[in-house]
DNA sequence: ATGAAAGCGCTAACAT
DNA sequence: ATGTTAGCGCTTTCAT
């Protein structure tokens, strides 16, 4: 029987509410004897102080949003944000927040949902598309937010994203390793952070190794299958050997379209992925890849809003999260006797996250 | 810059904060120039209410809090799990409830967090599994609650279902229809509702057909691969000519299982799965499976859930939802030239839900 | 170490 | 139709 309030409570114990608020809070200024006395009266009668009394008062509700511009369905079918979410979800329980779910893709009504007052000690946004109107609705409300994955927009804003320029310039250099001479890439959305990033990647490690940036070899696509497939088609009569797609799904596109065209993977051409998400290794070839830490990612982004609302957001905060490469068949090391081992072997990039100057 | 309260707006609009409180919250009891006057202010200086001092008073946050007593892994893996939530989670889009996640496989720590005090207007409880400690926490608090799939525990509690003993009973069927005679069962965990009631419907078509009901065709499972997979190699010697399988995660065990004995499926033994989720469709024999509306469900048991807040608990609502019996390879039907169509034929339950007795 | 009292921002009688 | 007032249950000075 709830509905007990902190006065019942100081009733039953004989001391005041004061007291009973400090042995709630666990403030060391109370007698052992009245502190006994008081949680004896809490457990007896199951008292639970009132979150919207006590969030009135302190300005904390305990609560943190997640907040996903995105459809509903999206949400619970892509393997990325499916992940993203359960490190998310993790981090909140771990850290004994209350988490809620904010998923919509239309910002019209998603922002005041997000941003009706009080509610929300701060928010993660995770999205890879636009979404500036959000984030500056955040600052105006003065809510405390991390973007996790992907941002668009980053300037003065805390953030959490993979190093995806260091990571395509690795999945490059290991085809260039392999002796490939024409790689081709398709991109991802060329407006967005990691579709550009991933492009510039690429980029360096050709000029690092001296080989030429052929404008014919950059197919640029979207993150989508069919965007891919395309993309795909469209590099075949420029003959590339190898090529380095932005994602899991849009190379399992491009695997399609060479093997319409004629083209085994990787016998004829060579393939790395990006994401080591499903795609990667439900059908043969098994894709050569780039593994993000999305878990890790999600659980990352909770913990340094927390920090941030604990110990102000004056200071963006930015992390850098390391990768993996993951080298299965597409990237056709094995064939070539290259690959270090028989399973997927792995080669780090620095196995501890960095932190990135402000 | 928020922060500001219905005194400041009340200033500014030179008007009383009762009155600002009735424009906020629609009261007619309002003069039009007054109230547009109020607008004004309140759309120039972006006010946006307190949830915590409105909660406070009003003992409603508009908060719904959606619990899952199982890992987070399973919730962001289990496709059941993962359907469910995104019925819930469009329901409360599309009723404006801000929806709190409440994941934790441990009911110590789960319970109290769910219930500290006030947060919560309602919680929709998704389990199969024994969950009474739970609930009766909810009771005790006084939370209102909708049990959403697979209840175990359902006395004087409101829930949302499958008509589980009425698909079984159409699964079986199916099979007897097309000739067999032999029909085993792999079940579900016994001490579960969800189990036992699928375990009734089989009995009920083999006696309703004339058929002997033989103890050695019972295989008890648990819902899972391994212990489906046994229980499908306990069957063999039996000699079935077809089994109703009570998931098609646990269908595709026991193909597995017959298959290493060199049994095929369908055409030396049939099968009809439980579910439709993706294993049903992952690989052949396509599996002839019950399709729950998961979607649905948890769309349906937040309205459970919101019609319980807005008008008492004090008759628990239960519905069952109607399934569909999908036609597809692994009952032999099209082997037989019975299936009605060459695509995934559907026999139809009932369309409509329908409302079961108090 | 404990109690008294003020007030967080809001809604809902109750007046007018 | 509008204003006045009294709390909702809690934390937090300020006294003692």
């Amino acid at each position: 029987m709830p509905n007990l309030t902190l006065i019942d409570v100081a009733k039953l114990a004989g001391v005041s509410r004061s007291t009973v608020s400090r042995v709630v809070n666990e403030d060391p200024n109370v007698s052992d004897d009245v502190r006994d006395r008081v949680l004896t009266v809490i457990h007896q009668t199951g008292y639970q102080p009132n979150m919207a009394a006590r969030s009135l008062r302190t300005k904390s509700s305990n609560i943190l949003g997640l907040v996903i511009p995105e459809n509903v369905r999206t949400l619970y079918t892509d393997p990325f944000f499916l992940q993203l979410n359960q490190g998310t979800t993790q981090a909140c329980n771990a850290h004994d927040k209350t988490l809620a779910l904010f998923v919509e893709s239309n910002e019209e009504t998603l922002i005041p949902r997000v941003t009706r007052g009080g509610h929300l000690d701060g928010v993660v946004v995770q999205s890879g598309r636009a979404n500036g109107r959000l984030i500056r609705a955040l600052v105006a409300a003065k809510i405390p937010f991390v973007v996790a994955g992907r941002p668009h927009n980053t300037n003065g804003t805390s953030y959490v994203d993979i190093d995806n320029t260091s990571a395509s310039y690795s999945a490059t250099i290991h085809l260039v390793r392999l002796g490939y001479r024409r790689i081709a890439t398709i991109t991802g959305p060329l407006d967005e952070v990691a579709g550009m990033d991933r492009l510039i990647g690429y980029k360096r490690a050709l000029q690092d190794r001296g080989l030429p940036i052929d404008e014919d070899l950059i197919s640029p696509a979207d993150f989508r299958e069919i965007g891919a497939y395309i993309a795909a088609k469209r590099l075949i009569p420029h003959r590339p050997d190898a090529v380095f797609v932005a994602s899991d799904l849009m190379a399992r596109s491009a695997v399609r379209a060479f093997s319409e065209a004629g083209l085994r993977v990787p016998e004829d051409i060579a393939l790395v992925g990006f994401d080591d998400l499903p795609p990667a290794v439900v059908e043969p070839p098994l894709l050569t890849t780039i593994r993000q830490p999305i878990i890790e990612f999600g659980y990352q982004a909770v913990e340094m809003l927390i920090d941030l609302i604990e110990h102000g957001q004056d200071i963006p905060r930015q992390i850098l999260l390391s990768y993996e490469l993951v080298i299965r068949d597409s990237c056709g090391a094995k064939l070539k006797g290259l690959a270090p081992g028989t399973g997927s072997a792995i080669s780090n990039n620095s196995r501890s996250s960095q932190h990135v100057g402000l």
